[in-house]
DNA sequence: CAGTGGTCTAGACCACATG
DNA sequence: ATGTGGTCTAGACCACTGG
């Protein structure tokens, strides 16, 4: 759906080859030369006022990088330094043999430690979905042996999972929680499709998030595969540690956000 | 003092033309032409084991790039890529004019929210000092007319300030406080240095943070410049917002730091 | 002044995705 | 087969820093 609108939008671009795209009439100005400001600045500084200003459309793709070069008369490698950057800081994506996309909107999500996902985004108007990627039970990883004080053999189960916004992957986790507390975490998960549907299962009514890290770094391979960004992206590795209402470590949470798209908010909780 | 280290190997490097500098023999190593990986990927990954592994001194001076794209037998384009890179994520940082230097220690500093920066490195036998960019009154911020619920023409103390650690500054904020509140806040600031014992000489014992926020981002000129970081580079843009016992704000504080070198770390307080 | 990093160009080859 | 973005080269000029 998303993608077939895509397309769309790029027979339009394509169509009428005399057609003005808003982009041209920002190409054409002349640049500051005296400017302590390079070029390729001045370039990105006006892509992202057109990005900003709608003048293109989110979704939709961009001339190819030579056409770029030319209607901005710069050499090709000046201006994918503009276009770069620009991908840094997630407004535009490329796309290897196909283009370059204005990225869908670079909302930046408010996360409030205290709420799950998806209630962060309640009363946005957002579609949002989630994939899993992988279930499965395996040995656990030296943090999470240490936090649930796992003996050797014990199992984990582990679940990767991605949301999505607007079929956009803005974030992925990977959990792991002790197998021994939940039993049947693939059946219930399977058609509950929820953890907290899997905790309650579990007998565990609620749970609190007890630590929550966060750190900066730029995405590698596959997290950069998975949230469809260029690797070297700047990221947010957030990991975080569920306890049951007994204080027991439940679990162990590692995601990846595209920092472009999020923001975290931590309210001191005895307000 | 730690200038004139840098000096002193600087000339270490340069003094015996026929000298190993470590770096040689990872230059002279081939590429490997089938891999997936570019050539520039395979010279960051040489130069960031080169970096960890000690082989390059911290805070010493590397080649000159023409000088390093000929070791490593590439054009300069292709090393100032992986050079780039390096400084993205804050293990390397080049001065115009003068060369690219290893960074002093890539530490992570570990900050937790409910401790001031100070407390935080308790223990690290990092020197830790603070410089005071600015000192004065101004109108406020809209942020923190609405926080303090102020009236047009009421005015904020505005305290600019770094930390340096080593001598590199790592971390700085902007600071508004109600100046109707500390109306000895220069004076006292003058003497002691800090903004706690201004709380204190104002009737306030101690304060809490109430909310912290995290957002991602790329350093801009003037935020680059403070923390001696080139244009572009990751940074994390914390606010933070302190009450007093009664829950009255009291101060709202806007600060960036090298994305490289912090992570943060939030516990529940009811724990 | 010489050396440095920052910018820019013109051309080339490649792997990839699409029709 | 075509066009795309990703990589790499060889050369050039500039602004800045330091001695």
């Amino acid at each position: 759906m998303s993608k077939e609108e895509k397309c769309s939008i790029v027979t339009d671009l394509c169509a009428p080859c005399g057609q003005e795209s808003g982009l041209e009439e920002l190409a054409r100005r002349p640049y500051d030369e005296r400017s302590a400001r390079a070029i390729w600045l001045q370039i990105y500084d006006r892509l992202g006022q057109a990005i900003e200003a709608g003048q293109v459309a989110p979704g939709s793709k961009l001339p190819g990088e030579v056409q770029l070069a030319s209607m901005f008369r710069v050499n090709r490698v000046t201006m994918r330094r503009a276009l770069a950057l620009h991908q840094s800081e997630g407004k535009l994506q490329a796309r290897k043999g196909v283009g370059i996309f204005v990225r869908h909107r670079p909302h930046t999500f408010i996360i409030r430690d205290d709420m799950s996902f998806a209630e962060s985004l309640v009363g946005s108007s957002e579609d949002i979905t989630s994939r899993t990627l992988y279930l499965g039970r395996a040995r656990p990883s030296p943090e999470a042996a240490r936090l649930f004080g796992l003996a050797d053999g014990d199992e984990v189960i582990v679940l990767h999972r991605t949301r999505l916004v607007n079929n956009d992957p803005i974030y992925f986790t990977r959990k792991e929680l002790p197998a021994h507390r939940f039993p049947d975490f693939e059946e219930i998960y399977a058609t509950s499709g929820s953890v907290s549907a899997v905790y309650r299962a579990a007998g565990i009514a609620w749970f609190r998030r007890a630590q929550t890290r966060i750190r900066g770094g730029l995405a590698q391979g596959d997290e950069a595969d998975i949230l469809c960004i260029s690797t070297k992206t700047p990221v947010q590795h957030v990991t975080a540690v569920n306890h049951d209402p007994h204080g027991n470590p439940i679990e162990l949470s590692r995601g990846c956000w595209s920092m472009a798209s999020v923001e975290f908010v931590f309210d001191a909780s005895d307000k």
